[in-house]
DNA sequence: AAGAGAATCAACCGCGTCACC
DNA sequence: GGGTGACGCGGTTGATTCTCT
């Protein structure tokens, strides 16, 4: 069908942002918010696009974006957040305040992929920089965290994982409320409706499988998981993946009832399930 | 001092999703 | 239920900055 561009193109100003670009824009949204990005361009006397003013406002504008260097810590969770959730900056950027998913996916690929790539490979990253040519890094000149031994988070123990993970689990946990399906998840601290969860368990394929096939502690803390699947697909569910005309949308935010029920039924339906499928 | 290459990051682009008509 | 518009997200680009030789 064609989709209608997103702003009239001709005419519009497009590259960088000046001065008195953005000081028009801070002060049109703080006199009139921003409910129709679309409309707002024009309406402050902006030769630019509304999708242009969004992003200039969320990724540089916005009085609670926090400027500079990332600290050992965020960058820690972000390392965490990522092998939990893949590339999902925004939902990485939610638990980091003040940070944007475009600062993060920057910061992701300028350094983190890296740092954790080399701790994959077993490669010193002191020795690395393969030190091409003994490159200082670049990195610190800018006063950016440089810490080259990293921290897995998988190896880890309970006691000392970054507060944001649990948190994130928790957040994101829909009120018992909103569903029929209520799994036990209390959590005796703070009262909320939530059972930690080893994270460990959480990334390895075989804690799906062992789930799965209903042997094992790993069944109910999948069970438990289900509610906050908005990783990605373990390479094991796939094969549910078109067994139910409420297709899950894998990827997405998995907190709606269709969703809820569509895992309920996977999991009450696993003593009625032939072999899972060698893969 | 200058040039080359690498690193950084703001901004753009295209697509998916959702809400409204 | 289908069409359309708006928003938000993730991938990518390209100008700028930095470091090394």
């Amino acid at each position: 069908m064609g989709r209608a561009p997103c702003c009239e193109k001709i005419g519009l100003k497009k590259g960088s942002w000046s001065e008195e670009e953005d000081q028009i824009l801070i002060s049109y949204i703080q006199q009139h918010g921003h409910p129709n990005w679309r409309a707002l361009p024009r309406l402050a006397g902006l030769s630019r696009c509304g999708k242009s003013c969004r992003l200039r406002w969320i990724n540089y504008l916005r009085p609670d974006i926090k400027r500079g260097s990332f600290t050992k810590e965020e960058e820690d969770t972000i390392i965490h957040l990522h092998q939990m959730l893949g590339n999902r900056w925004s939902v990485i950027a939610a638990k980091l305040p003040g940070r944007t998913d475009n600062e993060i996916k920057n910061i992701w690929h300028t350094h983190l992929k890296k740092r954790t790539k080399n701790q994959q490979t077993g490669i010193n990253a002191s020795n690395d920089a393969s030190n091409k040519h003994n490159k200082k890094s670049k990195c610190a000149s800018k006063g950016l965290y440089v810490e080259e031994s990293i921290v897995s988070h998988r190896h880890v123990d309970q006691e000392h994982k970054p507060l944001e993970s649990k948190q994130f689990i928790s957040n994101i946990q829909p009120s018992s409320s909103e569903s029929s399906i209520t799994y036990s998840m209390t959590n005796s601290d703070n009262g909320a409706k939530y059972e930690e969860v080893n994270q460990e368990t959480f990334l390895d394929d075989s804690f799906w499988l062992e789930a799965l096939s209903g042997e094992g502690d790993n069944v109910m803390e999948a069970k438990s998981l289900t509610n906050i699947s908005c990783g990605e697909l373990p390479t094991s569910l796939a094969c549910f993946k078109n067994t139910n005309t409420r297709t899950p949308n894998i990827g997405c935010n998995m907190d709606n009832n269709n969703d809820m029920y569509l895992w309920y039924d996977i999991f009450t339906r696993i003593d009625e399930l032939p072999e899972l499928p060698e893969f």
